[in-house]
DNA sequence: AATAATAAGTTAAACGTTTAACTAACCGCT
DNA sequence: AGCGGTTAGTTAAACGTTTAACTTATTATT
């Protein structure tokens, strides 16, 4: 059996109570006892338990995570970095990440995580976009919750948001700078916010420097934004306007999508065609040539999430704080200037 | 407050043992009584305290999930199916799981995940080949411990594996019977059991069907077989090798890379060369045409290794069982009879 | 010298379950 | 009437912590 901390006690001669106050290391307790205890906590590698713990404190030390399971399940490695994130930050405050995934087509009659109908949790993470009936459901239950890279009702929930604006400017800007002037932007699912604003940062910079918007550069697919619907946009864009010499594409998915049209149909790039990406997942360099992109901090929205729970749970306290993360440009070999 | 068994007890006028004996639906109560009982659960919306649980039971009713960051951060949502699987297991048997990632380059002075360390956990599953020094950490351990497509120590600890032999004598023996002979084998980190078996796998059906092995048709990549090592191991195999009409990949992420280099190389598929891969993870249909791969029931590795573990759990006891579950032949566009 | 204040610890109750041991009521049998 | 067996519950201890309230010893203040 594991040591209590009745072993400790008995091993350092003194009370389960001192025992208890030298690990939350209170004041009133002397150097001297500290040491004894402490070493007989060494000594017969104590850990208090988690359980008994939990029990008294009427708390979990668990964090749930929730995210759809196509997205979990997606290619990009964007959703698992922020799990990752956040794991590593609860390690630092002492929690435990319990990981579901919801259905993506969740409805008012679907169960909700059984972490939630246990009650075994301290405080929510939810990490993208998730069906409203789960938003719904959930907001009848009252702790802590955190939205990361997606923010719905923002004037009642905490979260944790990428400057797509910013991005999109980023991206833009970089093209213009480098004297593109037809300049496309393609992107799917146009209601999800953050793609509205990286399409709207685009818009910023096209009047920042003067250009002028043109709709038939702006090709929007219907759903979400992964390589086949790049490859359709491209089609359809290249189809009516021979001119462009570079494209912004709303994500790295439907960048490699586009590429492969291009690559199909015999356009350089980026000698014929400048292209960058957004989100920076396109890990595998078999992707040629190398795509110049926005960088997400992924991990970091992780850890920033994780580090609000933390505050918000340790002072028991519920807001709808925003923290807005800055973006880079990064540049590699799929754009150029001309 | 959540409603606790007393509250329960208050409202159906029974002892609180009553109520946990209907909970655990024990024999030695009447049904008019069970009635009463799971009429107020249902009420009050009752859960016991996963706490109080555990600190009496001595358990912590979790299940930790451990792979290598790599395989976790990987582009094929293999490990993310596997672990998917383990959840919905981990329901079935009220267990929840907790993940995390070691470094894949974890030595003897890395510490262990922290609910190993605060042993959180009731037993371990281990997805994917992890460094050795983990697996000597661990065993001083002595909750149950199973490890999925991957079995070191094979005499000491449990493991769900899949039928790697199988698999590649499936691809292989697809091939041949489809008039094919000059069949190459591409892979990586051949010191893999799973890679190697794949590789036996095919020679063993062309020692079936009477073809000659020809070292000149397999080529092996020194590390893992991501897309840059299939590409590159497709050029090594066609400078070398011209007449070649069918390609065996051990992996889809390699083929993918193969079929990258046939493209930019002017070989068509299937027509010039087929090619297969295995594990049936590209789900972008962007990749064309289909690939034709060996189906590994990722999700059902997870579930399979989450009943084993629970069963190991609920009869306390630790034993080296494999599973081994069969693969099936999935026949796209990227293979044809010649 | 008496009193107050501070320091350093201890005692004991509480958290919400589980379960072995006990009780009470009833039944059937001699 | 007395006994044993069965049925359907109840009692109470235990699990390992935390923490408010208490104790005791020491020091400082008047």
């Amino acid at each position: 059996m594991n040591p209590t901390i009745k072993d400790v006690a008995k091993m350092a001669n003194v009370s389960i109570a001192t025992v208890s106050l030298v690990v939350h290391n209170h004041k009133r307790i002397s150097q001297e006892t500290k040491d004894k205890v402490l070493n007989a906590i060494e000594q017969l590698n104590y850990h208090p338990s988690h359980s008994a713990r939990g029990l008294v404190r009427r708390n979990s030390g668990n964090v749930g995570f929730v995210l759809t399971d196509d997205h979990f399940l997606r290619t990009e490695p964007f959703y698992t970095h922020i799990f990752i994130g956040s794991e590593f930050e609860a390690h630092e405050n002492e929690l435990y990440v319990l990981l579901t995934t919801i259905n993506s087509d969740f409805n008012s009659s679907n169960k909700l995580p059984r972490f939630i109908l246990e009650r075994n949790i301290d405080g929510l993470i939810i990490a993208g976009k998730v069906p409203f009936p789960f938003i719904e459901q959930i907001s009848k239950y009252n702790f802590p919750i955190i939205f990361v890279d997606y923010s719905p009702c923002a004037k009642k929930y905490s979260g944790v948001l990428v400057d797509n604006i910013q991005g999109g400017e980023l991206a833009t800007e970089h093209l213009i700078k480098s004297g593109h002037e037809r300049i496309a932007f393609i992107g799917g699912d146009i209601e999800h916010p953050s793609i509205k604003d990286r399409l709207n940062g685009y818009k910023n910079s096209f009047e920042k420097f003067g250009l002028k918007l043109n709709d038939s550069l702006i090709e929007i697919e219907e759903d979400y934004p992964g390589r086949t619907n790049g490859y359709n946009a491209a089609e359809r864009l290249f189809t009516k306007n021979k001119d462009i010499t570079a494209i912004f594409s709303c994500n790295d998915a439907m960048a490699v999508g586009a590429m492969q049209y291009m690559k199909d149909n015999g356009i350089k790039i980026p000698d014929d065609c400048s292209i960058i990406g957004f989100d920076d997942v396109v890990s595998d360099n078999a992707i040629e040539p190398a795509l110049s992109t926005i960088r997400v901090p992924k991990m970091e929205m992780g850890t920033e999430a994780m580090k609000l729970m933390a505050h918000m749970i340790k002072n028991n306290l519920k807001d709808n704080r925003k923290v807005l993360l800055p973006v880079d440009l990064i540049i590699r070999e799929s754009t150029k200037r001309i």
